[in-house]
DNA sequence: CATGAATGAGGTTTCATTCAT
DNA sequence: TATGAATGAAACCTCATTCAT
């Protein structure tokens, strides 16, 4: 039985000092651009610092290994498109069912295209790097968003369960994954955001229950 | 850019003998069951032909490296699922719109959990492996299934078109992953199934021009 | 020829000021501890000075090297021991060899046993410390001792020489490693003691002229 | 608390083909080769392996670390010495107990200093690499083998118990660890065999009930 | 004097792959 | 064809030590 989920990803050392924090910000961005230059498989801990121009002892002062390196990439990306679809939610408070879920889907679709680079070259590595822990951790998260948003809602008596809500966010990922990995034209994000919109909506209507 | 999407994957050699294929057989069952006992990166080339009982060169016989070995299980793994979701499509013909979403929904599904521990081992490996371009691949086909299929549904005028149909794949993609990944109760998967079933059946019904 | 054995051991600087001293012996208690608590191997200098309460910078501006303080370490414990000795070897004046070998023994063998968890740890650290050179140091200092008391001894004619005495020495450290190495119970500690006064006593006598 | 204790030290693989057993011995030899011209703290797989004129894949093919390398020699050492000590109390059977005691101490010590330097480089190692549970063993091993031999003396009624054999064993260990550490003149060792001798004899004589 | 972030050489170990038998 | 011993590049990570603050 693979026991690696157990191992800590958390960072070593929290960084007090202005220069350290520097530092822990060079070398997740240079872990960045490593993954987007060099692919997953050629991440290695040494490349990283040298790409942030540090020594990989320093490296190892503020991550533990390799993983909590790449864990702490991943879930810094995460939080910031949980923190745009948050955001969404927040301004479409009240607004009917619909256009709050057209809201919630292309802020969610937008913040992963702004960086869908770094989105690709993710994908290789959350798989080494408790990204299932991750995405559960994430979606929990949007879904209390989502969630409380929804009740806000003036055209709906009882909004969609929990469970429908991280079908729907789900489904939005495979969605984006898909996209993404596909390396589409930009005509065809246009499109895929239309019909992701469609599909939420759709969904959403027919997991709830319209207020008369 | 990560430059080794460019290797070959596929097998070395078509065997015709009857004994090569129960090697290579051999050499794939042992593949997985390494996968799901030792996880993805424990699972190394020796392992693998030790557990199916032949040596490391006769992997090599058949398989021009790991990565097309791993390949090549994936391939088998989709291909499986891919042809129970045919079948499905196959027997759903000329049923209405939202049944034959039904069906091939649920034989997805079902086709996915039937081996879920393989299923959630390969996710771990789809990524170091040619997934995308498999799950691609995979996708195209399914898609001109079910296409085909929608063709002959009674109660629509218009199907919904590939694009709407790729979207719908790939959310289901993503459903059955999270899923899969939470490690859930057979009640959740049930739940889950039925939802799945609704998200695709309000999506195509609403990507579709109904006939009056 | 490995040609380490040159470099210094002894301590950086003499501390005078009262400050320094509770520093420095701060220092090599944490060393102890973290030797008992982690093990030889685990010992880093960064680990002892955080046990020590003071920062690496700290430690460095009291011992020059790692070798250095564990060396100090090392002579501080043959000194106890050794001092431990020469007091017996003074309260032994002027009585029979037999008795006189008797306290030197108990002694020695008490003094080891008052700390056998350090002694234990120390062991360890010995050999790649100058551990040799400490113990013939060590041993020269006692046999001194040694030979002064047999001096004394009314009982004998003329006293074994200082090849003898250094033989008895490392006779006596053997059998006391080789007990403390295994975690002794104290029966056996006690029954140990007697035989080890029993061998000393009848080689001394062996090894002695005898007063008609 | 140290827990290094639990560790394998044995052999990964025992090598069946003639070649294998070529290529572990020529390992062994090149890590004592290299223990005694670079020292314990040089020592490194990879020159040993260079050393032995393999790859260091090979060396990790046959021991699974390089504790279990030192170990082996270590091991192997130990063994011979026993060897040696036991065909010396074979010999000894049946003469009286000061003789036979002789042979017993020449024997090892004679062992011992066949390869002085050997022995010398291995009290570097053996701290690191489980020695005294190595020494344990083959006291043990040593002991059986005097105890057998002693009951075949003509002068004694009971012999010395297991307890006061031990203690001379590893009363033998310490003078010869001091001797060697100490790189002694030939004139040296003879003096300290026949003192080492004269210790053993008073030791046992004193330990034994005699026959009248 | 004290601090502790930074250094980086160098160690151990793995594992995909080859090739002589 | 099958074998499995040998290869060796390359990865991860540690830790004694320094020096700017």
């Amino acid at each position: 039985m693979a026991t690696d989920a157990l191992v800590a990803f958390e960072p070593r050392k929290m960084p007090i000092q202005a220069r350290s924090t520097v530092t822990v910000d060079a070398i997740s961005e240079a872990a960045i651009q490593v993954l987007l230059s060099h692919g997953a498989e050629r991440l290695t801990t040494t490349r990283v610092a040298d790409r942030a121009g540090v020594s990989v002892g320093t490296l190892y002062q503020y991550f533990s290994n390799k993983q909590s390196l790449l864990f702490a990439v991943l879930e810094n990306h995460f939080n910031k498109v949980a923190s745009r679809v948050e955001a969404a939610c927040q301004r479409a408070r009240h607004k009917p069912l619909s256009e709050m879920t057209k809201e919630m889907v292309e802020a969610f679709v937008d913040a992963k295209m702004e960086r869908a680079d770094i989105s690709v070259a993710l994908y290789r590595v959350a798989c080494e790097v408790g990204g299932p822990t991750l995405v559960k951790r994430v979606n929990h998260r949007t879904r209390k968003a989502v969630e409380a948003a929804l009740e806000t809602a003036p055209d709906i008596k009882s909004p969609p369960d929990q469970f429908a809500i991280e079908i729907m966010l789900s489904a939005m990922g495979g969605v984006m994954r898909s996209l993404l990995e596909s390396g589409p034209s930009p005509a065809t994000v246009r499109k895929a955001r239309e019909q992701l919109v469609l599909l939420c909506q759709s969904y959403m209507a027919a997991a709830t229950a319209k207020r008369v």
